[in-house]
DNA sequence: CTTAATTGATATAAATATAGTATCAGTTAG
DNA sequence: CTAACTGATACTATATTTATATCAATTAAG
């Protein structure tokens, strides 16, 4: 049972990275480079979160993203929502079949009431409160964003 | 996001259907028609549910399947677990590598709180549990094996 | 003692979802 | 003008899920 699928993975740690320069246009590039993602894959991402009104963007030389809302306003729970679809149980025809099948009709309503729980959990996982948890941890660890890294020009994609 | 595949949908429901009918031999073919599974894939199921030991099966004639265990030994936390593998983030290379990510490191505990939450939900619902709430709604509806269909013998499958 | 209803085991195919790559056009700072 | 960017989109590859098919072995029952 896969929680995250690699699409919300990349978008929230992009996001985060968004989160911690902000104010500043941040490449692609440079997101994949440092969180070792793949680049042409995370453009993707990216563009499906301009389209959903997360970030914004900046053609150009010097262009990138940029969060377009509060760190706090951005959910993990939206997320999945855009990248893996609505939480919900199998192929849900429920609402409109009535349940005809009872078995299913009861199994049904245990798994929405712990998708409920579920949901819950990850609307309450912000990208804020994922950037101040990342702060605190900055203390004991290196930085997240340290500088270009020595090899980061070293690049042989596309 | 798809919390149960059909395999652990199946394996839920054919298991309720041995609660209901306990002490005697089930095939998979009177399940398949009366619940509408696909009746291959069904004993595949079925046979990896054999392998667990959640059920025994008597083959020939009258054969078919039989619950092994209690109803409410059965948790649907068990049967995720075996049919959609254990309740994970990603790809977890999380345990050796020892966080090289902070990102990651850091979502990934909140993932880890959160699969825990859903974990000890699923852990409560049992087959036992469920069946109950079957009868419990059956004053309402009719019944889950009330004989015979009328079309039970017209099958083109195969 | 044959037959039909069953399971055991396993191979394969089809359908879908996930992950990743490639390309070309347009924008913009320097 | 050019190189560093994004927009848009088509394509490929891989993995997972879902489903089907086949043949052998077992057994109740006529």
């Amino acid at each position: 049972m896969k929680v995250l699928t690699k699409k919300t993975d990349y978008a929230i740690r992009a996001l985060l990275m968004l989160g911690a320069k902000r104010g500043s246009y941040v490449s692609v590039r440079s997101i994949a480079v440092e969180q070792d993602m793949p680049y042409q894959f995370l453009r993707g991402v990216l563009q499906e979160m301009i389209r959903h009104g997360l970030i914004v963007s900046k053609e150009g030389v010097q262009g990138g993203f940029m969060l377009a809302k509060e760190p706090d306003e951005i959910g993990v729970k939206q997320l999945i929502e855009i990248f893996q679809g609505t939480v919900q149980v199998s192929e849900c025809m429920f609402r409109k079949q009535l349940c005809a099948n009872r078995s299913r009709c009861v199994l049904r309503h245990e798994i929405m009431r712990i998708e409920q729980v579920v949901s819950d959990e990850f609307e309450q996982v912000t990208i804020g409160k994922l950037l101040r948890k990342l702060n605190a941890a900055s203390n004991l660890m290196p930085a997240l964003t340290d500088g270009e890294k020595p090899d980061s020009t070293i690049l042989k994609e596309e």
